[in-house]
DNA sequence: AATCCTCGCTAAAACCATTTAGCTATCGCT
DNA sequence: AGCGATAGCTAAATGGTTTTAGCGAGGATT
């Protein structure tokens, strides 16, 4: 008895009295009440072009399904064709969510404006989930996969076949060439040219890496191109950074730390932070020390972090432009593949933390 | 070439010479590798109890699955059976995410261990939108809907038919009696509890509330429930608040004005904000006041929002339970529906800013 | 008058799994 | 030998849609 669970659907309308779940309307419903055939009622309602259907047999197949209500059943529909209008977004983690969000508020976006669906999946970055996320997803027969990774580096895909458009977002992978990521270099070089531009030349500190510490240590691609960016833009300006301090964990304790250390042994004139959380740290060390920001010290940060308008003065902050790259996703899903690395431009965000 | 993945599922057997690109290995495949009826593979693979079907025929069934990597077409499946253990996570905004993200993160594990796959939809609160995302899910044949409001309050659910179970997460709907709550009363007591407990019960502000002010405004139920808590434990522990502000919304900046207001006419022992953001505000205007958190002026607060680890001292909070709740809500969903509301504990979470 | 074309439409197959109803061979029993 | 029961399996229907192949009627063409 207790498998009741294994019956079947109930077959038969419900006795009176009980909750009325009214049956599904289908094309066949629509094609009755028009007095045409599925055939017929299947062509008008899909638009199909080229049929030599009547405009009295459209006019009377709409009508029938508007008065109906129809919809098509899209597990049906996919069963034929293959499209479920339904796109699968795997990620790591969409738990550091001040990094997902973004990507996925984007992407959720995209999806919607193209009349497709999301599929969220999160792996935690183990294998064993990667493969449970992406088998469940292809048994959905999903349209699409975006690959989304939280912090930008190489994804590892494990070794399944599949069929289906790719998209690697915030990340890259071998075997998938379609990836989107944020244009770091460029946003590397617009911070310092930020600084350049309200006359700050001398006196700058990094804060969140140093190069002799750092060698060998694994930083991910992304850190490596704005590093570049920063560096080129530093040498075309002509001129070098009096210090340079790093930590393992971007974190704001860390800011805080590393910005108390370079106050005891330097009078700096400015703070390029690599991530609004150290800048954070450092809002809070300057504090301390009674440095008024940005007429004592002047700070650019990365990222766009919510927090970067909670502070006062607002943090300046070169944005991670997630919603953009989620929504980019998409359209590059759904539209001709291009096979080809995408950089999207990060968003310089003003505020008061630099003079004018 | 190198985009051989991407190319579209082809119909018909590709050509000698192109890249084999195999068909999806259907039911039929495993019962004819296993010399078996499809019937009998479908009775096998599910696990059907109660089949005479031999142990033999059990292991070649099994075996052949196996070697051919069958995996069911769930559309397919869900034909028959009307399930596709998929369930829509319906919410007006991921985007202020740091309210979303615990309910999506919680209800996303819940439905990886139920082996269920979650379909994401944003609406914006816009009702056209909401009536899409309902047909869209509802097109795709779920078997679950979870309405989610990131703000606790009563959601509007536009009036269509909708024949699945459905859960109100973080809100409430006349039309769905299953809704899933944080324990506002509770913790609202809790954090006056905590104040009395580290010996604090004269000199306490309210932060966000103004009984004579805010009188008509619109308040969600949830923050009424908070308020109550508190009041009945105020009285509780025989005492009042010697001065209570309110602000229309709770962002830092208000709780940083509010704050120097406060700050202006007296010197109170403890702060209460409503949340974490006007308590982040509040820090900014005690730290330029010259008071130290928690010898001058101790704070407790609402949310555990992420800023309440940053911030130094750590700040006391009465956590949402969010996660817990998004998790509750797939069992409610899965589980035998329990048409009741429930009510999540609030975590209480101590850091500095209390004085032990 | 026979043939061909076009128009407007439909029957039926296909997609893939589940489930009902029922078939055949064997065994036990009288 | 005859009957019924059972074990072990399968044919066919089903779900809702798309798509292929083609039908019948009427008009134009030869």
């Amino acid at each position: 008895m207790a498998n009741e669970e294994w019956r079947a659907w109930p077959r038969k309308r419900r006795k009176w009295g009980e909750v009325l779940a009214k049956k599904r309307v289908t094309l066949a419903d629509v094609a009755r009440l028009a007095g045409l055939s599925t055939t017929a009622a299947s062509m008008i309602l899909t638009g199909r072009p080229d049929t030599r259907l009547s405009a009295e047999a459209h006019a009377k197949v709409h009508a029938a399904a508007a008065s109906l209500g129809y919809r098509p059943n899209i597990a049906a529909r996919a069963l034929r064709t293959d499209k479920t209008r339904t796109i699968a977004f795997i990620s790591d983690y969409v738990a550091t969510t001040r990094f997902a969000s973004g990507l996925i508020r984007g992407a959720l976006a995209g999806a919607e404006q193209a009349q497709h669906v999301m599929l969220v999946l999160e792996t935690g970055g183990e294998p064993a989930r990667e493969i449970q996320a992406i088998e469940a997803a292809l048994d959905r027969q999903v349209d699409g996969l975006i690959f989304a990774a939280m912090r930008a580096r190489e994804v590892f895909v494990p070794d399944i076949a599949i069929n289906v458009p790719t998209v690697m977002l915030n990340g890259t992978s071998p075997r998938f060439p379609v990836s989107i990521l944020p244009d770091e270099y460029r946003g590397g070089r617009a911070a310092v040219e930020l600084l350049a531009g309200a006359g700050i030349r001398e006196g700058i500190v990094l804060l969140g890496y140093n190069e002799k510490e750092e060698t060998g240590l694994f930083r991910s691609e992304t850190v490596t191109n704005r590093l570049a960016g920063i560096r080129d833009a530093m040498a075309a300006a002509g001129t070098t950074f009096v210090a340079e301090l790093s930590c393992w964990n971007w974190e704001p304790d860390h800011g805080y730390d590393l910005t108390r250390t370079v106050l005891k042994s330097l009078k700096p004139r400015a703070l390029l932070c690599l991530n609004d959380r150290l800048a954070f740290g450092a809002y809070q060390a300057l504090d301390e020390a009674g440095l008024a920001i940005p007429e004592d010290v002047a700070l650019v940060s990365f990222d766009n972090d919510e927090i970067a308008s909670y502070l006062r003065p607002g943090l300046t902050t070169i944005g991670l432009p997630h919603e953009e790259m989620g929504r980019m996703a998409i359209s590059l899903l759904l539209g001709t593949p291009t096979p080809a690395r995408v950089l999207v431009e990060m968003p310089v965000v003003l505020r008061g933390s630099l003079p004018r």
